[in-house]
DNA sequence: CCGGATGTTCACCT
DNA sequence: GAGGTGAACATCCG
């Protein structure tokens, strides 16, 4: 489920790995290697070192390991679990799901070890992941910055937010909330915004991105819980509508966001 | 049974 | 080249 808040945790809890000397990885699920990573060349690289620093970048967690970086992306339903522990307050605790779906375990020497648990396995362990696609991160993107990403192009807004060579960081409920924050229709295209909905839209941004971040979760937001047939706009009471835009679904509301 | 799900990539159209 | 659509990935849920 992660979208920049459940990151955010990751990082936080990824911590916790550093500076323990690595004994073992298993990385034998050769799908869930990405970027041409082979069976046993993380093993080659991270055994008899340890992680000595974690940040993240749009929706990578990066893992710095000697001359490397190990980076995890962990598409729809991974997580990431760190000596049996996940992240606090997850809605609905990984611990639970079967350890069949542990896609990349790395052991640590005291006993301890760090795993993504990936059902799906849309997700995918990467070294040195090539990040130069990505565009500025939604956490500290400048309004000139959003301007520039959405500027000259007929797509739709909604699509262009989570294009993450654009703006990286923002998953499907969080463009719908900013939109929905901001006022404006998901179906414009992102070349028509004036530059008070720019402004408007980067505000949005901002204060959706930091809501989640303080709840530690993408999920609880003001549209989230009314994302369902019959939900209705906690602003106006209009009843919402859905359509899909660039492949995802979108909720909003027809009487305000224009 | 069918459709959909907090993501990304790629093939194939227009 | 740009942009849209749908499929693929694998599993669960309503």
């Amino acid at each position: 489920m992660p979208e920049i808040a459940e990151l955010e945790g990751y990082c936080l809890l990824a911590k916790d790995a550093l500076h323990r000397q690595i004994a073992g990885v298993d990385d034998k699920d050769a799908y869930f290697l990405k970027g041409g990573l082979l069976p046993g060349t993380l093993a080659e690289v991270l055994v008899h070192r340890t992680f000595t620093q974690v940040h993240r970048r749009g929706k990578f967690l990066l893992l710095e390991v000697g001359s490397h970086e190990l980076g995890l992306h962990f598409g729809m339903t991974g997580h990431l679990i760190v000596d049996r522990r996940d992240v606090a307050d997850f809605e609905s605790s990984v611990l639970h799901i079967s350890e069949d779906w542990d896609r990349l375990v790395v052991h640590f020497d005291d006993g301890g070890d760090l795993r993504v648990r990936d059902r799906r396995r849309l997700g995918g362990a990467y070294l040195d992941p090539d990040l130069s696609r990505l565009g500025p991160d939604v956490l500290d993107i400048t309004v000139q910055q959003l301007a520039a990403a959405l500027v000259a192009s007929r797509v739709s807004i909604k699509t262009r937010l989570l294009d993450q060579t654009r703006l990286a960081g923002v998953g499907n409920l969080i463009a719908d909330e900013a939109l929905w924050v901001a006022g404006i229709d998901p179906n414009r295209a992102s070349g028509s915004l004036t530059e008070e909905e720019v402004h408007l839209l980067h505000q949005a941004l901002r204060d959706t991105t930091r809501s989640s971040l303080e709840r530690g979760s993408t999920s609880g937001g003001r549209l989230d819980p009314v994302r369902h047939d019959r939900g209705s706009c906690p602003l106006d009471g209009q009843l919402l509508s859905h359509r899909r835009i660039g492949g995802r679904t979108t909720w909003f509301c027809p009487a305000h966001q224009r």
